[in-house]
Formats: C-alpha cells, structure tokens, sequence
DNA sequence: CATGAATGAGAATTCATTCAT
DNA sequence: GATGAATGAATTCTCATTCAT
C-alpha cells in the first residue's frame, strides 16, 4: 500500500515532467512548473529524484524502454524474418503516429547527450541503441540465413542504417519538414527497404556502383 | 568599407558563436563566452545581434544556406542521375565527417524548433527541408525519367526518405550510437539505397510484400 | 522505565548529534544526518528538542559540564597546589588528546556564542567560564597562600590568562596552526607556567619590565 | 580612475560583507544582506568575488595580513629583544581593544576552518599563524642569544605557546567570559610571560616540575 | 511516541540585457 | 560603435519543521 501510494506520486511526478519538458524542452522547463503541473511542493521533487537532470533521464529511459521492450516481443516469434520486421517496423510506426511527444523528448535527449558526451546520457544512449541494434541484427541474420535477404555487408551495419532512417524520419515528422507519415510513405519506405535487402538476390550485378552498363 | 568592416565583425561573432554553441548546446553558452572567443565585448554582440535566441537563429541559417548551396552546385551538371546523387551523397558524407560541429549544432536546432513550433525556426527549418527535398526530388525525377531508377511512388516521398535517412545517419555519428561512419558504412548505404532505387527494374516482382516465392 | 528508556533514547540522539555537529559544523549539519546517525526517524527529534538549535546547545552543556565536573573533582583533593594544578592541566591535556572533536564543537560554539551576545548561549559561557575561572582561582590562591606560588596580582586574572592560554592551545591543535601538542610541548607549557606562576619567589627583580640591567 | 573606482566598489563590498559577517556570522550572512548593506545589486558581488566562500575568505586575508605587517614593522627595528616583544604585545592589544569585530570574524574563521580541513581555508590558516610564529620565533630567539631569555625548549614552541595564550585572551573577551582586558589584565600577562621566559636565568632549579623540595 | 513524506521559505548563483562612459 | 560594470529576475536545490498515519 505505501509502495503504491509511492509509486504512484512518482508516476504523477513522471507524468508532469513528461507534459512539462515535451512542451517547453529541458532548459525551459522549472522544476517549479513540473511540481506545479504534478500539483506537488516543489520539494517533493527532490524526493523522488536527486535533480533535473535525473528526473528527465529516468523519465527519457522508461519510456523508451517500453519502447524497445514493445518491438521485443514481435522479434521472438517464429515467423520469417521479413514479417518480424515488417511487424516492427509497423510497432514502431504505430507508436510514432500517436505519440510525437515522445519524438519531441527524443530531440531534446538527443541534443543533450551530444553535447555532454561524458554525461549519464551517452551511455545510456550506447545502451538503448545498442539493443534496437541488436534487435534488428538478429533479423537480419536469420533472414540472410534463411535466405531471404541478401545482405552484402555486415548485418550490424544494415541494422544500423534502418535504425537510423527510421530516426531521421521520426525528426522529419516532428519538425513537420516535408512528409506527413502516412501510409503512402510507411509503404514506400518499407518497400524501398525491402528492395534494398533482396534485390542482389535477382541482379547482384546492379550493386557496383559505377558498373552500370 | 565600413561595410566591409561591420560585415567582418559580423562574421567574426558568427564564428564565435558557432563554435561556442557547438560545444555546449544553446541554453550553456553564454553570450559572455561567445563574446570572449570573438575577442569583443560583451555589449558588443548586440550592436550586432538583437538577442541571444536571434544570433542562434541567423547562425544556423547561413550555415546551412551554404550546405545546400554546395549540393545544389553538383545538381546542375549534366551528369547522369545517378552520378549526381552520389556526387551529392559523397558531398553530404564528406561534410559530415569534416564537421560534427555542425552535426551537433544542427541537434540543438532540432530540439530548439520542435518546441516553439510557432517560433521562428519552424518554418525556417520547413523552408530548407523544402530546399532540399526539391533538389532531391529532381534528381530522383531525373533518373526516372532517364530510366536509371525504378520508383513506384511520388518522387517527393523518396526525396524525403532519403533526407530522412541522411539525418538519422548523422544522429547516430554524433551519438556515437553504433556505427562509424567509415568507407564502409558509407558503401552500404549507397549500395542499399541504389539497390532500393533500381531494384525493381531487374527483380520487379520482389517488391510486393508478402509475395516472396 | 518509560523514563529511562526516553532518556537513552535522548542520549542516542546527543551522542549522533555530537559526532554529526563535530564531524561538519553547526549549519552543514542536517537534522536528517542525526537521525540517521541515530538511527531514528527524522521526526522523532522533535520528540526530545524543539529546534536544532536546542539540541545543539543542549549538547554543549552536557558536554561541557562533564569536562568541569571532572576538573573539580581533582582539584578538591588534599595535594599541595601545584600538583593539582598539574593534574588539572593533564586531564585537561589528556581529553584534548582524546578528543579533538570536543575542540572542534567548542569553536562551533564559539562563533555561535560570540554573534548572539543576547541569546541562550552567551549566558551559558560565560556561566561555564565562571565555574572554570573559580576552580583555578581557588587553586591559585591555595598555592599563594601555602607559599607555592607567588602572584603579585589577582588570582583570578591569573586563571582567566590560564584558562585562555589553554584554549588558545586547543585552537592551535584543532587548526593544525603549527604546534602538535605532544608531550614536549605540553612540558614546555607547564615549565612555562611554573616559571611564571614561581619565578617571583626567587628573582622579583626580574619582573619588572624595563628593568632589565 | 578606473582603478580606483573598481577598487573602491571592492572596498565597499568588502567593508560591508565585513559589518555583515560580523553581525551574523558567516551562515546566517546572506549575499542578499551584504548587497544590501553595500548598496550594490546581489549580482554585482559577483562581479568582484566569484562565491561567497571566497568574500569571506578574502576579507579574512586581507584583515589579518594587516594585523601582521603591521607587528612584522616592530620587529624589524634594532632594539633589545624584550622590548620588541613588549611593543608586539602591546600593539597587538591596542588593536584588540579596538576591534572586537576582528575577533568575532577570526571566530568565523576558525570554526570555519576546523570542518573544511581540506578546504582553502586551513591552509591560509596554517601560513597565517607561519608568519606570526615565525615572527615570534625570531623575536625569542634573538632574546635568548643575546642572554635576555633563558628558553629551555625550542623557540618555535615557546612562540607558539604565547601566539596561543593571546588567541586564547582574545576568545575571552569576545565572549565576555570573565576577564576585561584592561590594563591590570595586560600587565598581568605580560609580567607572567616574562617570568616564564626569564625565571631560568635566575632560578633554573624551580623549573624542574616535581623538585620543589 | 514513532515515522518519514510533504512542505515551502529561502539561499547561492547565473546570465541576458542595459546603458553610462 | 565599443565597452564592460551593473542589474535583478529567474533557477536549482536545501532543509528545518510539520503532521497525518
């Protein structure tokens, strides 16, 4: 019961920081404003979380383990490997349409880790990418295994080359710079990935880069 | 001559200042430090400048402006289409590795525009997101039109894709997230990219999903 | 039973508040630390001090008039003068050695006593000081009177110099100001003050200042 | 004149953090309090002190190192040993007469000292209370190779013991615990002192403890 | 009595901006 | 235009004290 009562009071304050940061960004949003927005002392921030930056870190690490966690699951089943990532791949588009604070927060994660790149927000930032990677390595594998993409290249790189187009996009969609993610371009890219991963299967001669013709 | 005067103290300050935000994000550098890495006054700044938040804004436009304006360059010639995009490419990677400066910086303004989505840099950033989809575009059309790529949707969408992609790349350089971006990594990109671009000429009936054997 | 276990209750409080004041000072202390120290609950405090300010000057007594009542003890013995008088300055000597964390308190005192000349503390010195200053008066004067010693001014302005100088030592150990008062040093005070406190007896010409040959 | 006028905007701060830390002690002087007495904005401390740590330190300094210097003149000059040490002792309680609120600072700075023993103020400390040993070490020194003195110990304790006893008077009449520092008071030490450092010369037996027949 | 979460009044410090020189 | 001292609002974080359980 009183872990409960604690619990929740964190999760009110989790909540607060999360409505609070996704509208204002870190460095303008007060911890007077998410104590405020939590309805809260301000104090009572500080006995949950040691400071600013932790709360926001806490707060940026579960929710995107949830996040990864989500994708996880459809990687474990036994189907062929194109449906697992296409099932992912439309998890992830799932979430990123209703969920754009989520983006927005990312951008600010983004930004603050670059900058201190001997923070806490680095290695975390390793870490969580390095389970998408991995994630996505495993299916790529087994899909080269089973033969079902043909991959030139280490799996690892082509994992971390959707990994990134599906970050780029996500920036996109936020900053509302140019495409609407719909479904039109969810299919055009899944369809232009799939024509990257099993086209040297048909014509691996079209792969040279300055051999046409 | 005066002009030419201001102009150079005006440009001395951008430098200050681009190098200041670079290594430490917007909201930690302070006008004090950009004031000190010109060599000026702190007062100074804003015989030039109105305010911190404007000197970031024009910094970041005239920085970029000059990207594009060199990719724009490598879109004018005659070459073939495919040639031209990895001339861009090859120019877009190359600046990348040269600069995680602007990598970094270009972060902050990610962050900085998707919470004032009715600030200034919105639709600034719309405005060169257009430019270079537009470029992007026309290159794509190009190769369609000459028969060098096999695209089954609007040239826009893939234009977009591919920017989106470059960005994603870009994050993860500069968050040390996984991958270098060495020769290789480069490599697999083209490789995968012209793959997606052409794939359905030879192997058309790859690209239906679902329809593997 | 009730009363002994909420005085040992009490007691586990000063003896954390002791070592928690010793340890930092008066203002970095927490009342938090004490608790934890004592291994209660922050609120309980409350139950046995109104205010940290009175735990603190409740502390200060108590130990303070532990030392006191250990002086008099030896000082109403049946030895000549001197050797009380030494027997004091070795106890006295002995818990410095013990406890550097009494003088470390004392000067917390100190400053506290010396700012609020009109509140608790003040009055509390100056009791405290008064019933030190009459111990050495009263052994001083024995010893004038017994022919030990010869002071050719108040006893009581000899033992106030006393009582200084010994706490002027206590600065000196506690600053770590030069002198480690080991046993060398501690000779040379005595010497020192047997020689002032006798030297009359044999060489009065001595005394008088400017008299030199 | 611009010096000047830096410097005395210096002064004013350091004059009034003075009168504040003085009346409150160091905690409870807030940066608010000395702007206020200084008539400056709270932001413009800052412009000559970097925390309120390094006022309060400076303000020590330069207070004490006065002290010094002007008791380091004295010693310079050519005359006979005991009267230089008389005119230090009586320099130095002239001064003390006049400025109770030196002691109170020196309070400050004592128990400040004693809990940050790795701070910067122990160090300070420990080359303040140099200086004066030092001074005083020469003083005893002269006066026993010149036969004034009979110092059975070493001059550098001997000095010590005294620069402790009038730390030690000092602490007594700031807490006004007993003792008026008037003129019987002072001759009273003094007399003491030069017995003690006299009386071998005459009467080398008496300092034998425990040998009075 | 015991507990410890909640409180909220400060405290030190920062820094964009102003303006007198 | 250039300067940089002065400003003071704003921010993060602390901690003695309270009080419901």
């Amino acid at each position: 019961m009183a872990d409960e009562a604690i619990n929740s009071r964190r999760q009110g304050i989790l909540a607060a920081a999360r409505k609070a940061f996704d509208a204002n960004g870190y460095a303008a949003t007060t911890m007077d404003a998410i104590a405020a927005e939590a309805g809260v002392a301000k104090g009572s921030l500080y006995n949950y979380f040691p400071s600013k930056q932790d709360l926001f870190t806490q707060l940026f690490t579960e929710v995107i383990a949830g996040e990864i966690a989500g994708a996880g699951e459809l990687a474990r089943s036994t189907a062929p490997a194109r449906q697992k990532l296409e099932a992912i791949l439309d998890y992830w588009f799932g979430r990123l349409e209703q969920t754009q604070a989520i983006g927005r927060l990312m951008l600010e994660y983004w930004a603050a880790a670059a900058r201190e790149q001997r923070g806490e927000l680095a290695p975390m930032f390793q870490q969580i990418y390095g389970q998408a990677r991995e994630l996505m390595t495993q299916v790529l594998t087994e899909g080269r295994d089973a033969g079902e993409f043909s991959l030139q290249y280490d799996p690892a790189v082509g994992a971390s080359l959707i990994i990134a187009a599906l970050d780029g996009i996500q920036v996109q969609l936020i900053l509302d710079a140019g495409i609407r993610v719909d479904h039109d371009v969810i299919a055009a890219f899944k369809r232009g990935l799939f024509n990257a991963l099993t086209a040297g299967q048909a014509s691996d001669n079209l792969q040279q880069p300055g051999e046409v013709q």
